[in-house]
DNA sequence: CAATTCTGTAGCCACCGCAATCACACTTGA
DNA sequence: TCAAGTGTGATTGCGGTGGCTACAGAATTG
């Protein structure tokens, strides 16, 4: 199915953000020795997090990134939508002109059910917040 | 993040089934022209679906695959849990033994949200069944 | 002002997963 | 007996993505 690990890591990396949260900026250095993986990747990450407005980062010496608002208003739904663009289920397109029916329309016929079970997933994941997950943590 | 395309692949397949149902088996090279895949795919996936008791094979000349049971009685969601193994979050396996708490225990925290996140997406699919999308298509 | 420590991003490589394909043993109806 | 299927192992090729280097720009510190 869809989900690569970018949602996992950037619910991470929140996580990390949000245990740290009045202490100052977290560096991606930092993050990425917790998750164990590239400050690179991290700041691509992070990147996209800003634009959703869930992170705000500030350059230069003692940098880094820190959440933009308050954890317990960020969903585990909102951090979905930020990191996921693609959507859950991959459908190939179909061509209108293939002579097997099945062919032509399914991908038409699929959506809405697609769509819907797809939205039923976030409205699930909107019950979770990056409190919540913070909290869980001793 | 995960799904491949082998649900799409699935629905598209048994679609053609349900089609057809009455007027014998369809073979695996048939199927696959409407897919526009290897009849080797097809045959793989069908496998899948045998074990999952919504198809039976026959062997032999004029052999191929029928529905085990009516078009009405598969739902999406059948067809998901029997072709999608794996879970919809990849998540890394986090080893207890990391300095960093979050790093430690999130796979634990995180596990019962996604549960239930993909147990509503799977009871959503529930809602649609083979025989609404062989109907749709005309 | 200069040095240091960050972010931001381009570019490249390596790896992994999976579809595609060939090959072939086995089954069964004509 | 032959033709037409399934079932499955093995291999290949490709696309996507994480890991990494490199470097330009920004801000803090001395």
């Amino acid at each position: 199915m869809l989900s690569s690990s970018r949602f996992v890591v950037a619910i991470h990396a929140l996580s990390v953000l949000a245990r740290q949260s009045g202490k100052g900026p977290v560096c991606s250095n930092v993050i990425a020795d917790s998750v164990h993986t590239n400050p690179v990747v991290i700041r691509r990450l992070m990147s996209e997090l800003e634009t959703a407005k869930l992170v705000v980062a500030t350059a230069g010496r003692a940098g880094g990134f820190s959440l933009a608002r308050g954890a317990d208003t960020i969903s585990l739904a909102c951090i979905y939508s930020a990191v996921e663009n693609d959507a859950v289920f991959r459908m190939r397109k179909t061509d209108p002109d293939a002579t097997c029916p099945v062919a032509a329309q399914l991908s038409e016929v699929l959506g809405p059910s697609f769509k819907a079970a797809e939205h039923a997933m976030v409205q699930s994941l909107r019950q979770t917040t990056l409190k919540d997950v913070a909290h869980a943590i001793h």
